[in-house]
DNA sequence: TGACGCCTAGACCGTATGGTCTAGACCACT
DNA sequence: AGTGGTCTAGACCATACGGTCTAGGCGTCA
């Protein structure tokens, strides 16, 4: 972590981004609005950073810190079951939809946006799904040496499925504004993956 | 369908706009851009469209003309099982992504950029994920009065969970580039409400 | 106190954007 | 032949965009 200090300033618009980006997206976000809302003139911004694109790099970064800070505190306590500890983790990143006002995933959404045009985009975004899903491989790798899952698929396997449900139920959260497809989502992922199915 | 008969520039238009929307979204796509793959001029665009948001909605359109298509290929095939039949559709709707060089769902991609900023495109895209669900729950019905699925959950939610963990699985798919996750979606999803896991 | 580096400040620039406007080609109908 | 509607054609416009440039405030260290 060998990280310069992040002014004051730098700071006020990153989170200007994570906000804006989420929104609008990044076509959909002018520098000016990035300024207007950090309170920031230009020249901040291109002292700070070289130009928008390696903006909103930045803004994935630091969107990871804070999915890096909820994969800690949730995969750690290992006082709770493996697939429990998945759980708290989803719920942790549900309540940062909650606070954005449910529009979704800003990798879900900056990688449908840009990795069509934009390599550089698709593969940070790809790489970002995919550390995601690495982590999440572990207490589901965890699970299966407990017996906890009824199918025998490799870990990492199930969790890009994961990870890949989650972002397809971020997206229906964020077309109707609400979080209600986010736990139905996690509820069928984990029926699927343990307890045998019940016609009852 | 009294639609007048969509004159062939206006067809060019939009067909150029399925590809172009698809690849670079709708901000980073310009009417010019449209302009030049199709070879009109800029008064044939705004003679057959309002403006840019219509357009974009027309494609839409003409994009869910083609999943219509699919959808009444596949389904009414009465000669397979139910399951085998929405196999079909998004086996269908695979070559299409295949043909666009696998840059995923339009659906998808025109959500997550737009449908934080626009209420229009929101409800739009909503409406149009929820009509497939629509479509498919009618077989996945079907399969559960058959006996072939092994959960007791109503055929509607289970078919929105069906176009969420695809919408998902075609995210993956673009940013990879690759068609992998979508099969490996379906049969997971499937394997999740018929047969009894097995961890052989 | 002077010099240097970091950061703020915002005027400014070239370009591309969405959208308008007028002119005219073409076709059907009378 | 004349007329009206549909569609093509592209010059043109105001604005907004990403990005550059110079100037100045401010703290630090000699």
């Amino acid at each position: 972590m060998d990280k310069e200090p992040t002014t004051a300033t730098k700071q006020r618009m990153l989170d200007a981004g994570l906000t804006l980006l989420l929104e609008q997206g990044y076509h959909g976000v002018g520098v000016q609005a990035v300024l207007d809302a950090a309170q920031a003139p230009k020249g901040s911004f291109y002292h700070h950073f070289n130009d928008k694109e390696d903006f909103a790099l930045q803004v994935v970064d630091a969107y990871m810190t804070g999915v890096h800070a909820a994969l800690d505190a949730s995969l750690s306590d290992s006082s709770r079951a493996p697939l429990d500890r998945i759980r708290g983790f989803f719920e942790l990143v549900s309540q940062g939809y909650e606070h954005d006002g449910y529009l979704g995933c800003l990798l879900g959404g900056l990688g449908q946006e840009l990795s069509g045009a934009s390599d550089v985009f698709a593969t940070k975004i790809d790489w970002c799904l995919g550390y995601i899903a690495g982590r999440l491989a572990e207490p589901l790798g965890e699970a299966r040496a407990r017996g906890d899952l009824t199918v025998a698929e490799d870990p990492a396997v199930l969790a890009q499925r994961l990870v890949e449900c989650w972002e397809g139920a971020a997206l229906h959260s964020r077309l109707l504004r609400d979080p209600s497809p986010l736990p139905a989502m996690l509820d069928f992922y984990f029926r699927a993956i343990t307890r045998v199915p019940d016609d009852g």
